[in-house]
DNA sequence: TTCCGATGCTATGAATAACATAGCGTTTGA
DNA sequence: TCAAACGCTATGTTATTCATAGCATCGGAA
């Protein structure tokens, strides 16, 4: 599959515009939860895998784009945001927030109307 | 497919929490990209095909799930992001800069080395 | 030195989602 | 009243993900 990177074409945009390569990579399944899972602790792969709760398949595939993206490292002590993906994760912080109003506001998780 | 809704499982996590809908919903083909479109203009369903360059099932699927999470309506001039959805957008804005930056750290693209 | 368990994956086949394209029914404007 | 735009749905193909099994390596304990 073509590999989101800033300056080439990417799914959804011949443009090669950064932030388009950047939605690109971001929307692949479990991106952003790598991303969510690694903000603040190193995880070693299977760790990483049962906090994902995902295969090891997809896993290996994500983490391999997320470090040809520069933005995962692998280290002696297991999987880690790079410098810049520390930057990222920091921008995607406020999410958290964000979903608990969202949360609460929305009427049907627990049917209270 | 599972619908990620706050207070319910999603793929990757049986908690319920409402990150985990959230990032579940965000990792879906698209999802981030049609955020990002909307965030400061409407368009109707062509216009958004194109802008996003998708296909016009994946499109009405990922509208129907953010119209169900209530980050996009459907008006006579176009969809449009609701408050909450605007909201959302603007915590990604941020993601524009940082890919901006990303990329001119990346030696790969134009292979300066 | 020989186990054993933990680790980091790879392999495989089935299930699911996305893609590309055609086209249909309705609305809008001329 | 006709044509173009619009909002999708349908269909068949391809790509991605899922679930599970399993293998090679490594470190530590016996």
């Amino acid at each position: 599959m073509i590999f989101p990177t800033p300056g080439t074409p990417v799914r959804g945009s011949e443009t090669g515009k950064p932030v388009m390569a950047l939605l690109d990579l971001l929307g692949r399944r479990m991106c952003l939860r790598i991303l969510w899972e690694l903000r603040e602790t190193n995880l070693k792969f299977r760790a990483l895998q049962a906090a994902a709760a995902t295969n090891p398949s997809v896993l290996n595939t994500r983490l391999g784009e997320l470090r040809e993206a520069g933005l995962v490292e692998r280290t002696s002590d297991g999987y880690q945001l790079t410098e810049a993906g520390l930057n990222l994760a920091g921008l995607l912080l406020p999410l958290h927030a964000w979903s608990e109003a969202w949360a609460a506001d929305m009427p049907r998780p627990k049917s209270k109307a």
